[in-house]
DNA sequence: CTCTTGACTTACTTATTAGTAAGTAATAAT
DNA sequence: ATTATTACTTACTAATAAGTAAGTCAAGAG
């Protein structure tokens, strides 16, 4: 009945890695998995002994996908501008996929309650976006198109920090506050104060 | 054995409260409050037939509270570049508290299983927070103390959602970068850039 | 053709949760 | 003094969660 030999594992990845995003990682159970695709709670704990487990193939998975799409910005040679901007714009797009919000929003709530790994890997994914940003705004005020006082480091900081809580915001107000939060960023860093 | 008359209710809430910005609102149960208050889980529902009704008093405490402050900050007539610092003094403050998270942060990822009380509620708490920012901050800019670029009511929004990110990403990096964009705001929104 | 392995299923256990029902002791009202 | 009410307790139920053990069945290896 059920099609044997498909990517199982990666569908219970993707499933599970949607709803820590829209409800929180003790705001699913396998059940929620198993069902719409279709399969058994025991399916789950086969690929994965234990939530722990799924909760870092899940963070795994994030992390990267992340990489991935630094990785191109870089070879693509974006400009800083292109590529902060890139960051506001995935950003937009999943909170307007059904209110989705990022591993920090979805997972600091419980964060000492979270197995060790998945702690780590959200510190991973912290750094990972934080080197990014801070790359990226340092080049920019080098080449003269972003502009900010402060250090990048800090300044890379209060971006992910605005982004973060404006996507929970919308989450709460269901309207679509991350554009209007993303758009004063833009103007603050790329229009210069003349 | 146990002190009767005396105010168990308000005892409840206040661990309630204190369990929802450190764990969230599924991340406690009831045995988290009635341990260390001595009493039984019964008593709890004595007091809250359901756990949301308890939910429902920890945002009613915290709103008025929140009202509270306000209307002190108000009556004393603090000029807005005080009043503005306040809301990032109280952030720091709670933040340092064991990396407590604002009603945002904490709900916001169950925020559409949460009882229709309490997402009323939440948005109550957001409405009146921005309302006090925005005013503070035109209030500011008339007074030549305060100073951004686009409207007051996006510049509340950004500065809220910067300090609700920022107290999410301590939580998860055991370090207070709070302080740290609190003050990188200060410093874009009180020093005037020549 | 047999045997093993991978990918499951069925059926279960255990733990924890919110919530309920009935009882009790102290206080307040009559 | 009696009664009623408040503020609980003990003892329970029902639901749901993660997790386990044993069985099944198709496909590939020998």
């Amino acid at each position: 009945m059920a099609p044997r030999q498909t990517n199982t594992r990666q569908q219970i990845v993707d499933h599970a890695r949607n709803l820590v995003q829209c409800c929180g990682f003790d705001g699913f159970s396998y059940r929620d998995i198993a069902n719409p695709l279709g399969i058994r709670n025991a399916a789950i704990h086969y690929h994965f002994p234990c939530k722990g487990d799924l909760g870092v193939a899940v963070l795994e998975d994030w992390l990267h996908d992340l990489e991935q799409e630094i990785t191109v910005a870089r070879e693509r040679r974006l400009p800083p501008v292109r590529q902060v901007d890139e960051f506001f714009i995935r950003s937009e797009q999943e909170s307007a996929e059904g209110w989705k919000v990022c591993p920090f929003g979805a997972l600091s709530i419980n964060h000492e309650q979270l197995p060790v790994a998945m702690q780590e890997l959200l510190i991973a994914i912290r750094r990972t976006i934080h080197r990014w940003l801070t790359e990226n705004l340092e080049a920019g005020r080098k080449a003269g198109t972003i502009h900010f006082t402060g250090s990048a480091d800090t300044k890379a900081l209060q971006l992910a920090a605005a982004i973060q809580g404006a996507r929970q915001i919308s989450k709460v107000m269901e309207k679509n506050v991350v554009t209007e939060v993303a758009n004063q960023l833009r103007d603050e860093l790329f229009h210069k104060a003349t």
